[in-house]
RNA sequence: GCCGGGGUGGCCGAGAGGUUCAGGCGGCGGGCUGCAGACCCGCUAUACAUGGGUUCAAAUCCCAUCCCCGGCUCCA
């Protein structure tokens, strides 16, 4: 099967296939670490996971890196309010980056490079491009020189001459054109600075994703990802900058996902809706979050709400009650037509799984062929108490595999029963007499039980002569 | 001003020329159950912003209009 991708650049679908053959480099942009992600971040780092989680399902190499911006505007006045460090500021910030982001069980990247500790290579760049003619010094700063590079403008379809038009930024007299961008910025008093050939100064932040990229990943990466508010200007500027530099094509499949809002708007600081990881996290868990953040397609937007995530608790719960009914399910050794059937038909729905992925990684597509997974295993379920051993395990392969495209666990999201075995035995103690009441047919004492426990977050379910018990998560 | 993305059933959300229009949530009805839950079945659902056009056939293509959102400035 072939896989398509929706390339930013040139805006439209194309077949996916990697410049080396079986192997996949793809670099992210990461945070810029002066406060903590917010689920926007999010987003785009669970597709960015998804992507990578994918293509090597589809049987790729991937290298997978991801950089930490550590220097940078907002983190110098960030420290600066704060009366700390840019040092333990951004530490601080990267640490809780590494915490959010393994909660939400996006893996961590091959490899994580920091725009601080590549100053030497930033400054190299740097002085090759104004060798070339490509960027030119001005009073301790160094620009980018957009009319030096023909294509500029290409991912965005910005042309330098509309940009100027449009630009209320007041016109920086050291650059030649509007349009042009620093490389290197000279310290300005308080400021943080590295020496360089053009004095003390720090590198602009488009130069450090494109150095990086390509120090860890070689001149032509595969798959280039972020959100689409970094088409323009930064993964424009870091195209100008890289292929300025080799005159070879930087990234060969741009991918860049839609805007997460919040109750229908745009995340923003001056709106006060500003909805962390962490906060998102005290409303429900990882999971559901996760599976909130791809139950609409990437390049989809996509509202953040209190219902939203509601509905994806309760359909991750749903694919989850399926899995653990199946996995709690009596084997046995005879094989019948039931169980070939339910395996085909499950092997129809992986099918149908990986279409989806393969178009552009369409995730709710994908999360479809899931759903009838779980209705095929209880309607398999409902008729027969037990299952074939292999038939058990094949379909618990394909869901649990499938499931892990998706960056869901199951295991590592079963609810932590924080309870300790006194709670245990009591409760049970208490399900047994129930039980005992109702084979007395004593209903209204039974139902009490159930209702003041349900009342009290402990759920009972009743089959047949078993009860089972769990502890309603909130969170989901 | 220049560029871009959208408007699909009560809600969310796939689909991008063609058999009866994914899937989930919610609601209603039924089955199972002592009841409830979970699960299953059915209905809600002959929906696709509006007006034209192309076509044997249009959510899907074309034109116009309305509305929403975004980029052009740090931003995932």
């Amino acid at each position: 099967m072939v896989l398509k991708v929706f390339n930013t650049l040139g805006r439209r679908k194309e077949e996916f296939i990697p410049v080396n053959p079986g192997e996949v480099r793809i670099y992210v942009c990461g945070p810029t670490v002066y406060d903590y992600i917010h689920i926007g971040n999010a987003r785009a780092f669970v597709v960015a996971d998804i992507v990578r989680r994918y293509l090597r399902y589809k049987g790729f190499k991937v290298r997978y890196v991801s950089n930490i911006t550590d220097i940078d505007d907002k983190i110098i006045n960030r420290a600066r309010d704060l009366g700390i460090s840019i040092q333990e500021l951004a530490e601080t910030y990267s640490d809780a980056y590494f915490e959010d982001i393994a909660k939400l069980n996006i893996e961590k990247a091959d490899v994580t490079p920091r725009a601080t500790q590549h100053i030497p290579e930033m400054i190299e760049t740097i002085e090759k491009l104004i060798g070339k003619g490509y960027a030119y010094v001005a009073d301790g700063d160094v620009y980018f020189d957009v009319s030096k590079f023909k294509d500029y403008g290409k991912l965005s379809g910005n042309k330098a001459e509309a940009l100027e038009m449009g630009a209320r930024i007041e016109v920086n007299p050291k650059k030649k054109n509007p349009a042009d961008f620093a490389l290197w910025k000279s310290r300005k008093p308080g400021e943080p600075g590295w020496y360089s050939p053009w004095g003390k100064g720090r590198p602009g932040w488009h130069i450090e994703c494109s150095t990086m990229a390509q120090k860890y990943l070689g001149e032509t990466i595969d798959i280039h990802m972020g959100g689409k508010d970094l088409i323009f200007p930064h993964h424009e500027n870091e195209i100008a900058q890289a292929e300025a530099l080799t005159n070879k094509p930087f990234v060969k499949y741009w991918l860049h996902n839609e805007w997460l809002t919040v109750e229908g708007e745009k995340m923003s600081k001056s709106l006060g809706n500003f909805v962390t990881v962490r906060d998102a996290l005290k409303m429900c868990s990882p999971a559901v979050l996760r599976f909130f953040l791809i139950s609409a397609h990437y390049r989809s937007p996509l509202d953040f709400n209190r219902d939203a995530l509601k509905t994806a608790g309760r359909n991750l719960e749903r694919l989850i009650r399926a899995l653990e009914r199946l996995n709690g399910t009596p084997e046995r050794e005879t094989r019948v037509i039931e169980d070939e059937v339910l395996i085909s038909e499950v092997e129809a729905e992986k099918k149908k799984f990986e279409e989806a992925m393969d178009d552009d990684f369409n995730t709710p597509l994908a999360i479809s062929a899931l759903f009838s997974i779980a209705r095929l295993i209880n309607n398999y379920l409902n008729v027969n108490k037990t299952i074939e051993k292999a038939t058990k395990r094949r379909v618990l392969k394909i869901f649990i595999n499938l499931l892990g495209v998706l960056g869901i666990e199951w295991a590592k999201d079963k609810k932590e029963t924080r309870t300790d075995e006194l709670f245990k035995g009591i409760l049970e103690l208490l399900i047994d007499v129930r039980n005992e009441l109702r084979r007395m047919k004593k209903w209204e004492i039974a139902d009490r039980i159930r209702d003041d426990l349900g009342k009290m977050g402990i759920i009972l379910e009743d089959a047949g002569k078993e009860t089972k018990w769990m502890i309603k998560s909130e969170k989901l």
